[in-house]
DNA sequence: AGTTTTTCTCAGTTGTTTCTCAGCTTGCTC
DNA sequence: GAGCAAGCTGAGAAACAACTGAGAAAAACT
């Protein structure tokens, strides 16, 4: 799968440009509208995510010179939070989804995903491992049938943890993962999270094996025996 | 409950347009099929009533496309008298029913009210949870059989709560499904609305457990415990 | 036209969540 | 089994999300 960011500022570009690569994409960066639009045109992309203010050429009208060469690759729209309104004018423009800055690498990952699967359908949405699990459409995450109260960030590292079960993940993966590309912690608060997550999913069941596992020195994973 | 209308008669789209919104949908309306088609995609409505003749793609066309893309919502098919013949097409096309023109504003909102009505939780039109129920023909509200007055607002709110019980709705969601399109509320409109609603269906009965239940960092739900 | 109701925003308050820090525990290595 | 790095955890500051009373603007009655 070939993407392509569009996107000026490099930190967030490339931010992005090594998290898909960790996911096994193929990544271009332009970071001007212009050789946006040149690389969008010569190349074949299955996505291609646009920021919508660019110098030389904004993302709403690479978008509208694209589709009018009859490109059609998928295009994911970046808005910062006050550009809101604009969403209606990026979709127009022919853009097939969009999302607000700042933004998890997760939901961004998410979003890419959707727009690859060729059927957009929405079925599946419940992660599980033992009797644990987790619904990404209805919040409910539940244990033994137990429902469980989990903040957001507690979810968001939680269903990370569920969608890589049985892999370890370091805590920089899970910190691009989970938080926004601005976001900036500490290694430590992830150990904190997990702690917090132990407290509601694993030590209430003190008769079951615990689900979450430390992994010394790389990381942590999630499922059954270590 | 969303509604998109697509008919290129001003003036039958937006007497459509004003009578469902009496009925407290919430009713986009879009005048050729291209923004149509545009709008169905990237919103999420409950039933499209499309005309079949429209300039730029007609009804069959949008209709045709949009089940090619996924997009399962309901379709009205609306058909003048001459064109009787491509009811057929129409249905082949993927349209759930259809009405011919001219027709009696009551005879749209039975067949819009026939299409909305999911087979789930509901007894003909009247959905409930415990001892609450809402009659989405009538209008009524009731507690423990005592009838509550809500505003229209309020009333489109709680059936798309109650449409969707036990399941944790986000702002977003319910500013999309209860609001139209154009509208762009604040957030802070849902907090506002779930007070109005719990002033008038739990307060007055605090003998019993609420029924609404916020889900913090995720959105509300309605149902019995938490 | 005037009154009432409804819709929606704003600002103040409250309680929760997020995140860091610092001290503590654990387990590995020699 | 001492020393050390990695991980754990309790406490607290800052940021945030939700609730609510008040009120402006629009819509609906009368």
């Amino acid at each position: 799968m070939r993407v392509l960011v569009v996107e000026d500022e490099h930190k967030i570009a490339n931010s992005i440009k090594k998290g898909l690569e960790q996911e096994a994409y193929a990544v271009d960066a332009a970071y001007d509208g212009e050789s946006g639009f040149d690389l969008a045109l010569n190349e074949d992309y299955d996505v291609i995510i646009l920021d919508l203010m660019l110098p030389k050429l904004d993302g709403i009208e690479v978008c509208k010179q694209l589709r009018a060469n009859q490109v059609h690759t998928p295009i994911l729209m970046l808005t910062a939070k006050g550009q809101l309104n604009d969403k209606v004018e990026g979709l127009n423009a022919g853009a097939d989804d969009y999302l607000v800055k700042p933004f998890a690498f997760a939901e961004l990952l998410a979003r890419v995903k959707a727009l690859t699967r060729r059927p957009r359908n929405s079925i599946g949405s419940v992660l599980t491992v033992e009797d644990l699990s987790l619904d990404t459409l209805t919040f409910e995450v539940k244990r033994a049938n137990k429902p469980i109260e989990l903040s957001k960030k507690e979810f968001a590292l939680l269903e990370y943890l569920l969608r890589n079960q049985g892999r370890t993940l370091t805590k920089d993966q899970i910190i691009n993962h989970v938080w926004d590309y601005d976001a900036d912690v500490l290694p430590n608060t992830v150990e904190v999270y997990i702690g917090y997550l132990r407290n509601k999913i694993d030590r209430p069941f003190k008769d079951k094996p615990p689900l979450i596992h430390t992994v010394r020195g790389f990381g942590y994973k999630i499922g059954r025996r270590k």
